[in-house]
DNA sequence: TATACACCCTTACGCAACGTCAATGTCAAC
DNA sequence: GTTGACATTGACGTTGCGTAAGGGTGTATA
């Protein structure tokens, strides 16, 4: 089947501009141009435009998107299992939006009391911005961009009083981890403190903790070079320590 | 509690910029400004700026906003329902694109055909942007302004098929209808043809179908004088009759 | 007491992702 | 052969902020 801009646009819901616009900075480039110029899109290009508003709707910008897309490594196929996932992410967090409504509803009859931090709960979309970080890194590691000083600018909205309790907790992490790491015990009791204070470290960064999450950073700690360093630095072998003791805090060893 | 900008910034998840640029448009004024010209917020601003992130997380513009929030008809608590409404709403289009992303990972796998429409389902935001309507619609007929002719825009992004289909499915509307009217019968076979024959032409316009629904835009060609006009045109009652025959059709009779 | 440092302010330019004309060419139908 | 709905390329406008630049404020520490 063969579109014009305005067959494809409607089917997709999306407007001509739109597509000329795609077409302008690369994104979607029709499969022909016929003998009057106008702009022809075959299967291909259907289903490059699904991807492209997958990646959109999941708040990926357009810049980030054409690198994706235009990659040659690009796995459509990966791209969908991911996009589910995200998705079911962005569900939750509707979900508690909703629950935020339902408790201020609660809050205006005098059914209970709401403390004014409550009353943001579900607004902030740092995971969705995690997720558009992920995006971005897969590809960009890639191609070898720099994206690491990106997760330093969170720290900036910080209040001092939020960045100080955390540079506190930090300290104290390193600190256990000291002592845990002489031990030699992963499943001991202080190692289990630096676990449970990393986990209180990191509900400072994420908005909803999860063990698999901890668990999985936990496995980046030793995966990544640059993180291992940061562990290692007084005493080689900390960080897959702490993985160790988080695995068995988070009760996922595999 | 008294807030500056930082503070509430970080609380309700949002820049120190965009507080002031919320101040700049009139959207949110401070309770009051210090000495030294800072923005002091109390707690009725907390209030407020929760109702506005309300909004805006459901796509109204922040014009649009204003002129919600700052009317002196604004009844927050009645606004809480509707955003929860419009949020569930939001759910169910999210669960129609996670549909679309299993359908698809199932076409690739060949389990399954797709047709290119199905691959888009979801991605279109009408219910959305008729929710945004409706927001303004409820705020600016307050107001006298007009927003008639919007709808009409909508009929623009139809292919040149889908349009002819459509008027033709909405003359055999009318015509079923006058038949049916004439035996007088809203529970006759003729009728419900017509009721048959309006959802199908409903379907045109809205990306999903239901009873409550139908049934409710029925009630409306009676209550709204324009929709009545229309329908009695030819034949005074014809609008209430075809009330009656959805009403049936849809077994909703109340 | 100074000086550091994290706050606050206003002004102003920049940017993404299109919307919206304007001016013009194309094609099928009546 | 002239409508009328399609298409094209500029080009400027809009929204909702981000991001300096340049400068005052408030308090803790050296």
């Amino acid at each position: 089947m063969e579109y014009t801009v305005q067959k494809l646009g409607s089917l997709a819901g999306i407007s001509t501009r739109t597509l000329r616009y795609y077409d302008e900075i690369g994104i979607l480039k029709p499969a022909r141009i016929n003998s009057s110029g106008y702009r022809i899109y075959g299967q291909k290009e259907v289903d490059r435009l699904q991807q492209i508003l997958f990646y959109r709707e999941l708040g990926v910008s357009l810049d980030s998107i054409k690198d994706i897309v235009t990659a040659p490594s690009f796995d459509g196929a990966h791209a969908l299992r991911e996009h589910r996932e995200r998705l079911l992410q962005k569900r939750e967090q509707l979900d508690m939006l909703i629950a935020n409504v339902d408790k201020t509803i609660a809050l205006t009859e005098g059914r209970i009391k709401m403390s004014d931090k409550e009353k943001f709960e579900g607004f902030k979309q740092k995971m969705i911005d995690d997720n558009e970080k992920k995006y971005g890194e897969e590809i960009r590691e890639k191609y070898g961009k720099d994206t690491v000083e990106k997760s330093n600018a969170k720290v900036k909205n910080m209040t001092q009083e939020q960045y100080d309790e955390v540079t506190a907790l930090a300290n104290q992490v390193t600190e256990t981890l000291a002592h845990a790491f002489a031990t030699g015990d992963p499943a001991g009791e202080l190692a289990q403190k630096a676990a449970d204070l990393h986990k209180k470290w990191l509900t400072y960064f994420w908005d909803q903790y999860s063990k698999e999450a901890h668990a999985g950073l936990a496995q980046m700690y030793v995966d990544d070079p640059r993180f291992t360093a940061y562990y290692d630095e007084k005493q080689p072998g900390t960080a897959e320590f702490l993985r160790d003791a988080i695995l068995i805090y988070t009760g996922i060893k595999k």
